[in-house]
DNA sequence: TTTAATTAGTTGACAATTCAAGTTAATATT
DNA sequence: AATATTAACTTGAATTGTCAACTAATTAAA
């Protein structure tokens, strides 16, 4: 339910930015790593390749990324922010943080990162 | 980036089991509260009334539920699990704990205990 | 007791995701 | 060097989810 919960949360805050959680979770990982292929963000974003092919030629059609083949390696495309994607990311980010300090309301420091332990806990038992 | 792989794992452990999360969800509220109308399924599943609409008709055309009109008042639906749909819930609730277990493997009962505690406070923080 | 407003649900059009089946490029085998 | 295999996408068809608009039943107001 809080899986739930969460995907509606962010949803309702992405939206009036013209966003929605597929694009914010691959943009936010080409704003961490710079430069990824296709199969990068289906790895780190956990989607179907399939499924980011697509977001990621919808993102390039609004002008946030932009799609190259690989200089070495011919099959692979690989996808960057342009200056208009990285302005984006950052407006959202604020929008976005406002979901984790209302989730996290009346936490201590400590207690956010206990938290956040537990929840990598979790994640990498999952990923086994 | 947990939340995303919660749902794929729950995908891919329902997926042989002919489900889905969305049906599992609907199926699972059923289960304990026996009759529900479909707002109270968009209320507890956290979905919106179009897609439990649409959700509830599929899984009745696989014969998992029963629709019915209310005998009270006219315009509401009553939904309610089948004998095959009970038969199924029970099958799949034993796939599905697989992934819990694995999500807290290794952790102790009072760990297991704290860790909902956790989870039930994140979810009521962005209830509100 | 009509009329208005609200509640509960349904439907159709459209967008997004997924599966299956391609294509093309790189690597490994013979 | 030629062929087979694998890797990295891409594309089209089918499902699923969402929004907007609608219908029908109930409740509230005039």
């Amino acid at each position: 339910r809080l899986n739930a919960l969460y995907a509606m949360e962010m949803e309702k805050t992405l939206k009036p930015m013209n966003m929605d959680i597929s694009r914010w979770r691959v943009a936010m990982l080409l704003r961490i790593h710079g430069e990824l292929s296709i199969s990068d963000i289906a790895e780190h974003a956990l989607g179907k390749l399939p499924t980011i092919t697509k977001i990621v030629y919808r993102m390039r059609d609004e002008g946030l990324v932009d799609v190259n083949t690989s200089e070495t390696d011919g099959r692979v495309t690989v996808v960057t922010l342009t200056d208009q994607g990285h302005e984006n990311v950052e407006s959202v980010l604020e929008g976005t943080q406002s979901v984790f300090k209302k989730a996290f309301k009346g936490f201590t420091e400590p207690q956010i990162r206990k938290s956040n332990q537990l929840l990598r806990k979790l994640f990498d038992n999952l990923s086994n």
